[in-house]
DNA sequence: TTGTAAGCGTTATCAT
DNA sequence: ATGATAACGCTTACAA
């Protein structure tokens, strides 16, 4: 760092600093050393209006001489809009949003704005603290995975004129436009998947209920069960936080049932819950798939060296954050009738086949051990 | 959203838009309406000087009655500075930085400004852009994983007056505080482990030579070799980029070399390599620990249900996060006389031993069977 | 204790 | 095609 390091004392006086160091120029110094307007250095870097060859040189060329950076701070508070755009995720530990960012990444810097990160880490009133902030700063546009708890606050951005994109999320009271993954179809895939190996206690791992995204897995859970003749057992639905620690939890709940209702398969939800699942097998000691077989949701960059590799319904993240941040784009450009309906984009999801689900043959065996149970006098 | 999307054409009408939602109230709004002063309003907000208690109140019914937010560009504009603390990181994929994000989070946070997080993605044109972006926005302070290949770039933060503190890693050739990790000792004590299991063809896979953190980590690895009487074959340092294709790509050279060089251990010098590694592993059929022991750099979620689980070195990452942010707190407070000499933190990584290493009595055999050719015959 | 008014650096409107 | 100038919303001397 050099000498001039003073911060606030240092930068209030005008043209150049005690320390040494060169003081910001303005518009005004380029304007004055290249002998034209400040309008006109405006336009030079703006590339607004009209300006003759030669002139335009001269304004370059006093910008390189006087080091000249345009006060992005001044730029924005007089067009009060800030070229930002903000994402607000929900949690960023999640390996889920790592790609999904670069996904709105590659797409926001194309455009030349910036990329504000907020993480929400599931908590409303963080949330509604980074609604106030982003208000204030006049942000161009938002794109969040809502926390679904603060619905009245989100709904703040529309009243300043402010669009947003929900991904991952959906806030059902909230007219946006939305980028979601079809979470009943793959949920649906992942139990299916279980079923026709042969597995009829099948245990699911879901998060919080008031989140949209649980909601829908389950709901495609019961369908693949449904679909199979299966009535589901409430015991084996097994709710809570989408931690590591929650997994772990949730699955230890399962592992406690008696041998005549403890799942032979298991549905975990997300990531995060399968990394606690699958910890928790590991310190119970259950083998996987052989005792018990696993699914999960999401690809991330270890599952493939994971004991044994798992078995997941993978989201196309970076095209989730690709699509989100396209759409939003759309409005700031004004190419969305602001009374049109929104639109929700359901991208579809993929099951990748790996061992933590074991083979057909072992799956049989222990479909047909438990048919019998499972509907039958153990339950009545 | 509301209907009031409309976005530039509606912001520029004084008052009311022409869609009908509130336009934004600005301080001479609840000035007026609280019948005071715009200075008395300013100081209400952002309580400085005095204010009688009944103005105040006023004050702030007015506020509450318009939903005054005040306008930060304006006030950022006004004072210079945009009460924002930039991150910049070098892989957003890297789960290393996810916790380490927290840590400058949370600090920030509690010092009342705000986060950007920019993503470098190791390439040093990304890096310029964000310099340029964070400057021509006077950003606050900044925290950075510098990509090493941009020097001149981030030199321009001291030009103008805006402090860093560099995380990670180290460029000598600036004078700026740093929060690390010793490097040296935790490869130190990688490389060690695996010499007292027995090992003596040890091979390490690491990142690019630009960066400070790789140089240090295979100083560590050579340092442990000395004590250890071995003299580093050349052939076992894999050199690449620090991405799970590197960590492939490094793994399957290591494995091709001929068997009595090849190495019967790795030293993975951080997760993606270690992942990269791990798969190479497995799909060349390579068994781990009994046919190749590994251990690798930093901790991650996964680490514990990899397969198998594996031995690595764990960073305080989110430490060193919080002592950077709090360390850059300092400046921004003006409490860092600037002709001090850079503060330079190292912290200290910590050894977990699991699976992937192997017991002593595998490695004692190996080594037993390598002691001679390592120094022996073989190499002469 | 409160008010008045001068900026901050830029863009946009109007003349020329 | 170029220039003069008035905003933009806020903070802060300075005056009262």
């Amino acid at each position: 760092m050099s000498a001039c390091t003073a911060g606030a004392a240092a930068r209030r006086v005008p043209k150049r600093t005690p320390s040494g160091c060169d003081a910001m120029a303005n518009i005004r110094d380029v304007a004055r050393l290249a002998g034209v307007s400040t309008a006109t250095v405006s336009r030079v870097i703006n590339e607004s209006g009209f300006v003759a060859e030669e002139l335009k040189e001269r304004v370059r060329r006093a910008m390189a001489e006087l080091n000249y950076r345009p006060n992005n701070l001044a730029r924005s508070f007089r067009q009060n809009r800030s070229f930002m755009i903000a994402l607000m995720i929900s949690d960023i530990s999640n390996p889920f949003f790592t790609s999904l960012v670069r996904g709105v990444e590659d797409v926001v810097k194309e455009g030349g704005l910036n990329l504000l990160l907020c993480n929400t880490d599931e908590d409303p009133d963080k949330e509604r603290s980074y609604v106030e902030v982003l208000i204030g700063n006049r942000i161009d546009g938002v794109i969040m995975a809502p926390t679904g708890k603060a619905q009245e606050s989100v709904e703040a951005f529309g009243r300043h004129g402010i669009p947003v994109v929900f991904i991952d999320r959906h806030l059902p009271g909230i007219k946006a436009d939305a980028v979601l993954l079809d979470n009943v179809s793959g949920a649906y895939q992942a139990t299916a998947h279980l079923l026709r190996l042969g597995h009829r206690r099948v245990g699911i791992i879901t998060g919080l209920e008031t989140v949209s995204t649980s909601q829908e897995r389950e709901e495609g859970y019961r369908r693949a069960l449904a679909d199979f003749g299966i009535t589901p057992d409430e015991r084996l639905i097994a709710r809570g936080n989408s931690r590591i620690e929650g997994g772990i939890r949730q699955t230890q709940a399962l592992l406690s049932l008696p041998p005549d209702v403890r799942p032979t398969a298991l549905f975990t939800s997300n990531n995060l819950l399968t990394i606690g699942a699958m910890r928790a097998l590991r310190e119970a000691g259950v083998k996987v798939p052989h005792e018990m077989a696993v699914v999960g949701f999401d690809e991330f960059e270890s599952t493939p060296i994971i004991d044994p590799p798992l078995t997941v319904v993978a989201q196309p993240t970076y095209e989730i954050g690709m699509r989100a941040a396209k759409r939003l784009f759309k409005h700031l450009r004004g190419e969305v009738r602001s009374d049109n309906r929104p639109v929700v984009v359901r991208l579809k999801p993929q099951l990748i086949v790996r061992e933590s689900c074991g083979a057909r043959l072992a799956g049989l065996e222990a479909g047909v051990r438990d048919a019998g149970p499972a509907v039958g006098p153990g339950e009545r």
